[in-house]
DNA sequence: CCAAAAGTGTTAGGGTTACACCCATGT
DNA sequence: ACATGGGTGTAACCCTAACACTTTTGG
């Protein structure tokens, strides 16, 4: 086999990656059985060992598609974990990253040993150290959800608004009045109504009918179209229907040149 | 000499520390002419390789102290930085992380190669993707000053509300309303009154006398004590005597518990 | 005595919070 | 019908932003 040699020792370097969902009620980790020592049958993060000819980004992204078939393309990095002793094979340095994904895009993987989303309040105990990259990364999304939209990701392309409400109130571990929250989400001007939209972009504003928009956007008596499963299965289908609303990313975009919003809460 | 032999390659891992300081008027820099080959002559972080027997945080403040003679014990982590072609010599990945510092600790350091202070707007050209990373650092501060306390890290043990106001006007690029900037300091609770402090310290709160607290704390015109020696050689001499405050460490922590304190401005 | 710097309080306005009723849907 | 869940507006309060004069100090 061949061999690499270096006038110092050299750490490893690994990625790892932890996939927040949510199923409309609850945040949760996407994690991975492992199949081989160390740690062997317990669960990690996605990841793995760096090319040498690949930045950190490339990896863990090559690594979440090989490792579960998701294929996104945002990951946003918590930072380099370094303690001596975190992996016993060798000194191993992991960069660690997070992200937001539907919770259906899972497919498996190749080599796709076990993946399974946890709730978020149920993980068991995790190989290496990533309980404390559970710990950092739980944090660090709970501070970038006052100021990014990271919560479209991990909703369909268009959700209601109690939704996207259980999603906060999830993240943050706290509970919304409902008008208030209306309002505030309103406000940031990051959302778009998505049957006013639709029916916009279709150009048959004034024309609009009930089929057309569930036709586009699936009812809940349709189970062809289940572009909210997120929110689909997890609330009784009682109680009056949601209105739709969807990411507005141009105005996003604006807002975000001119100092981004901020959630006060 | 000794080689170190792996199955895969393994990149060099590094550490670099944006250090900034406070001069009493402008935010600055500090940075470290690079004496050998790559980007000899140029200006740089200091930092270094990382050994194989100490973590990121343990290899920064190492090389810190061996850089520039400033034996500080608070970093934070940027993160990764992991560009295939960042260092010509061979594949290598750093950890970077931002410290502040008074302007005054830093006292050359053994191989001190030269170690000096760029106003942030005045930064040359860096070598390797340090100007990347000083952009990085620079929002990340401004991210963080809003939450924690940082920028007393910058000032002396005591300071007075202008100096702490230039300081974040420097840091935030803006300017503020001084009745407005005093009330919302005094609010956050992390504020304590030096003078009232010391008194009390010493059990001797009501028969303190001026004097004493010259001989506390140095005035204007006492070279012998520059306590304040990051703004006192800053701003003329003329104009009302400021009072003087110190950060309330005991009291930061108990706020901290409670979730902190935010200043919105 | 004058210039420069620092201390201090009030008011208007915007934003947040608290709060109750009606409507749509499915059982 | 009724239970469940969602849509909507208003009033009190707090916090922020705007704003001017006085005091101290050194020249």
């Amino acid at each position: 086999m061949e061999k690499f040699t270096y006038d110092y020792p050299h750490p490893a370097v690994a990625t790892d990656c932890v996939v927040f969902g949510f199923d409309g009620r609850e945040l949760k980790v996407l994690l991975i059985e492992r199949v081989i020592e160390p740690f062997k049958s317990m669960w990690a993060f996605p990841g793995g060992f760096m090319r040498i000819d690949e930045t950190a980004e490339e990896c863990v992204l090559r690594e979440l598609k090989e490792g579960t078939g998701l294929a996104i393309g945002n990951v946003k990095q918590l930072g380099a974990f370094s303690a001596v002793n975190r992996d016993p094979r060798e000194r191993t340095v992991s960069i660690a990253f997070y992200s937001l994904a539907r919770h259906a895009d899972v497919c498996g993987g190749d080599d796709a040993a076990k993946a399974h989303w946890w709730a978020i309040d149920d993980v068991p105990q995790l190989a290496f150290d990533h309980d404390y990259i559970l710990r950092q990364a739980t944090r660090r999304l709970r501070q970038d959800i006052h100021f990014e939209p990271v919560g479209f990701g991990l909703l369909g392309d268009t959700f209601t608004m109690p939704e996207l409400q259980r999603l906060y109130e999830s993240v943050l571990g706290v509970r919304f009045d409902r008008r208030n929250f209306h309002k505030k989400m309103l406000q940031t001007g990051i959302l778009r109504d998505a049957e006013t939209d639709a029916a916009t972009r279709f150009g048959k504003r004034h024309e609009m009918q009930k089929l057309d928009i569930d036709a586009l956007f699936g009812n809940a008596n349709d189970s062809r179209h289940t572009v909210a499963p997120v929110a689909g299965a997890a609330h009784s289908e009682r109680g009056r229907k949601a209105k739709r609303f969807s990411f507005d990313k141009e105005n996003y975009d604006r807002i975000k040149k001119n100092g981004g919003f901020r959630l006060e809460f």
